[in-house]
RNA sequence: GCGCCCGUAGCUCAAUUGGAUAGAGCAUCUGACUACGAAUCAGAAGGCUGGAGGUUCGAGUCCUUCCGGGCGCGCCA
């Protein structure tokens, strides 16, 4: 049960009970009407705008409406007051029994406490990782990969019905280059070129992929194929067999890395596959009769003229027409479709298989592509499909401030085998997930394993850890009392009176708007901030019983308000055990 | 030059998506361990939200413009 959700319907209950009367006038649009937590706590519990949005349609001032709110909802269910403040606030005081009700919701619907009705918004697809075949998974794409799985796992809880797909780039350039590249290290493998030689090859340009994680992929080839491909002097016959050789071990590389992350797709999709079953085509014959494309020539970027610009007509799809910049090329000069045209044809595909609802994951590096995409969305939707980006900034690694130096081109970058083995799953999934996905982020290896309130997965996990531990306590100093969920949830609640005990119901009344919140706006990372305030109010009030001891959980002589506080204890570790599991992450039972 | 993202306490970041007196952590200062694990907690101090205009009951949030930073800008994906 959502508290706000409960007075939001109540609160327009009242407005339309003072339209049916007259006193307001009838069929005012209540949408921009909000219940919601003050900031203030000592506001009260709930607070609405309902006047001041209300007054300039009601063409009344706003106090004179909210003095005819306030006089009805004094007389609202669980109201103790009723007040106006400020330019036209109204806000309520509830009873304190609303907020342990609220604490019974958890214990009895536990971990799924928070979640909307399944279903209740639609199917969605989310995109994520889509990293390219052609080398193993590295930092950037971990962030991606948590911010999409978290994502995924959020908008589910929320009840949207969530597909998880994975775009694979295997068909185009970059594909047949690691091709060429793995070619060289195969050579090298059977002892026919040198270290030195693969080096200079790639000094010269000859190959674009010099990193050194194609050599077991070659010793792998040379295992299957022997010394097969070392004459093949045709590479319309050996490129297509090395490269499929590639992508095959690089996608097991990659399933095999987003397993150890915890990250499962439920869809892989094959850029080749598409081409191949003609979907470029068809899709682009879809715009061209749609009036969408034409052949032209474009204009050089303003104030940045390539060196080698030349004027040259492209087949041209009309970007413009739907929020673009430019017209944007579908064909390249030797004919062959550019990566654009396959990703208007896999966006194609999504909306043919009945998604309208689409988010993609993507690196910072490809936002000025966003426009193209979102233009295609529209043009092969009629407008009705939706497309939202969300773009993952760089993530900076760094080892006790020192930063630690990438380049994928010299072969040397942060992998994410290197953070999985440096500080495990959970700590790279939580990490990921506090900062907002286009701010830059910090990962510091030293700093995350740090034991202390700076680390905030630490300090999430601890309180966990600590509600644990007092239940281990209370098993043995009640060793008759019934301490399941089902157990607490009888306990006698009313012994919660300590304001810092309400304050913590409060926050925990407020968990399922958050997970609503988050999950409209894309943006998991908000429950990383929720669970560090939890955390932090679950700490001071363990605290507060070192110094009051009447306040402890546990009082030896007393098991009702033991019961009571266990209730509260666990419905804290409830929430974060649930928000953990939006994150992937593991409630810890104990800290070691 | 153009487009997108960003600019908040000394530092790293929040701010319920347009709400009330802009909040946390670190660092600084002051306190609390014969403990429910102090790996923590309580308190103090710290601000012209990059600058200037505008929109309205109300702006860190929306619009315009300038300054500063990041990313990108026709046959890469």
């Amino acid at each position: 049960m959502n508290i706000f959700a409960t007075f939001k319907s109540r609160i327009d209950a009242v407005i339309g009970e003072l339209a049916a009367e007259g006193a307001l006038p009838a069929g005012l649009d209540l949408a921009r009407v909000a219940a919601e937590p003050p900031r203030e706590a000592s506001h009260g519990d709930v607070t609405t705008n309902a006047a001041m949005v209300l007054a300039k349609p009601a063409g009344k001032a706003p106090k004179e409406i909210a003095n005819l709110l306030v006089a009805r909802l004094k007389k609202v269910a669980d109201v103790t007051d009723a007040s106006v403040a400020g330019p036209g606030f109204i806000n309520l005081k509830l009873n304190d029994e609303i907020w342990r009700s609220g604490l019974r919701d958890v214990l009895t619907t536990g971990t799924s406490y928070g979640d909307g009705a399944p279903g209740q918004h639609g199917v969605i697809n989310v995109e994520y990782v889509s990293a390219n075949p052609t080398g193993p998974m590295h930092v950037g794409h971990a962030r991606g990969a948590v911010v999409g799985d978290a994502l995924a796992r959020l908008l589910a809880k929320a009840g949207f019905t969530v597909t998880k797909e994975y775009y694979i780039n295997d068909a185009g350039g970059q594909v047949d280059h690691v091709a060429r590249a793995l070619r060289a290290r195969y050579l090298q493998a059977l002892g026919k070129l040198s270290e030195e030689d693969v080096q200079g090859m790639l000094q010269r340009k000859e190959i674009m992929y010099g990193g050194d994680y194609l050599v077991p992929v070659a010793e792998a080839l040379k295992a299957r194929d022997g010394d097969k491909w070392a004459a093949a002097t045709d590479d319309k016959v050996w490129i297509p067999v090395l490269r499929d050789f590639t992508v095959a071990y690089m996608m097991k590389a990659v399933k095999e890395d987003l397993e150890a992350l915890g990250v499962h797709h439920d869809v892989f999709s094959s850029e080749k596959a598409l081409v191949d079953a003609g979907k470029v085509d068809d899709a682009l014959k879809f715009l061209e009769n749609a009036g969408l494309t034409y052949t032209g020539v474009l204009e050089p970027p303003k104030g940045k003229t390539p060196d080698d610009w030349e004027p040259r007509p492209q087949l041209l799809f009309k970007a413009t027409q739907f929020g673009d910049e430019v017209d944007r090329p579908v064909k390249k000069s030797d004919g062959s479709w550019t990566y654009f045209a396959g990703d208007i044809a896999y966006h194609k595909d999504k909306v043919d298989r009945g998604f309208n609802n689409l988010v993609n994951i993507w690196g910072a590096d490809h936002g000025g592509y966003v426009k193209r995409v979102q233009a295609a969305l529209k043009a092969l939707t009629a407008g009705k499909g939706a497309l939202d980006v969300q773009l993952c900034q760089m993530v900076r690694v760094l080892n006790n401030g020192e930063p630690v130096k990438m380049s994928k081109r010299a072969g040397t970058f942060v992998t994410l085998r290197d953070l999985l083995d440096e500080v495990g799953k959970d700590v790279v999934r939580f990490i990921m997930l506090t900062r907002k996905n286009d701010a830059p982020l910090d990962f510091d290896y030293a700093k995350v394993m740090e034991k202390s309130r700076e680390n905030p997965v630490f300090y999430v996990q601890y309180a966990h850890a600590r509600g644990r531990s007092v239940f281990r306590l209370a098993k043995e100093m009640f060793p008759a009392a019934d301490l399941s969920d089902g157990g607490l949830a009888k306990a006698d609640l009313a012994r919660l009176t300590d304001p810092d005990e309400i304050g913590v119901l409060r926050t925990i009344a407020n968990w399922p708007r958050t997970v609503e919140g988050a999950a409209l706006a894309h943006e998991p990372h908000r429950l990383a901030f929720y669970m560090y305030e939890l955390a932090s109010q679950f700490h001071g009030l363990w605290n507060k019983g070192n110094e009051e001891t009447h306040l402890r959980f546990l009082q030896p002589e007393d098991q009702s308000v033991s019961c009571a506080r266990l209730a509260l204890v666990r419905g804290v570790g409830l929430v974060i055990a649930s928000g953990l599991a939006v994150f992937g992450v593991e409630p810890v039972e104990e800290m070691r």
